[in-house]
DNA sequence: GTCACTGCAAAAAATTTGCAGGCGT
DNA sequence: ACGCCTGCAAATTTTTTGCAGTGAC
């Protein structure tokens, strides 16, 4: 049993919710093949193999799994709302490029960390997450 | 003459564009009362005082002035899209308050900003612009 | 049996577009 | 006159919701 199986289990029973199939599936699907992925996308490639989990289904599981801690809200890529995965995956900075919307992700160093963390504290916030994000022209972009 | 204004003007002729009374409105509307903002509100704002901008006119002016570098899109607030300035704004780190969904602009540090430089060096990007944000509990809403 | 869950289709919310007329040069 | 610009309303796109039936415990 993976982890993010666990943690999602975990979180519907704590709020008296059921892990049902077409959560499984959602889920399974959200962590088998997508980086970054849109709801539609999602649903889309679900639908190939699961004809009878409906678009409804999908738009009210993500909120789950958000909360759950699983995934979360990413930068839009061509204007479409997306997610990302936070469970099995390190903090990250993103490089996107502005031309072919390609995301390279970068592993967040210590200094950066600590950078935003003395940041926070300065404005006495409590820090729940971050998000770096470069926007420019990728190496191969620059080529053409 | 403001800068916004100068560059506004530029950027249309440049593009065998006119700057009409309506784009006219919807800039200084942008750049009078609001901070962060989203179309909707702004086109409240504008109607108020000037009936006749439609909300048409102001989804088609927003994008112009974005590719005129005078706003960028930002974080949404409340899950809706939102606009901020760029000229007259110096560089700053956003703080969001996930309870009150108040921003709190920090300058950003030369340490910071040269610490992207060199991870966007490294992957050879051609930076354009970069966005840091920071998600959290604000002094206020922890004392409730 | 109870209460959560689902698909469907309708609704809502946000944004874009076609069109016919208006305006600036 | 020409071409850009506008408001309006309709169309799109994305997401949410009401409802009646289904399913898990």
């Amino acid at each position: 049993m993976e982890e993010h199986e666990v943690i999602f289990e975990e979180y519907l029973k704590s709020k008296g919710l059921l892990l049902t199939s077409q959560r499984r599936i959602i889920m399974d699907y959200v962590f088998l093949t997508h980086e970054h992925f849109d709801a539609d996308s999602l649903l889309f490639e679900i639908q190939k193999n699961y004809k009878d989990v409906s678009r409804a289904t999908v738009y009210r599981t993500l909120p789950l799994m958000i909360n759950a801690g699983l995934i979360k809200k990413s930068e839009k890529i061509k204007d479409k709302e997306c997610y990302e995965h936070i469970i099995g995956h390190p903090r990250h900075i993103h490089l996107v490029c502005l031309n072919c919307h390609k995301i390279i992700e970068v592993e967040e160093s210590l200094e950066l960390s600590e950078l935003i963390r003395v940041i926070s504290d300065q404005q006495n916030i409590n820090v729940k997450d971050y998000t770096i994000s470069v926007q420019g022209i990728c190496n191969e972009c620059k080529k053409n």
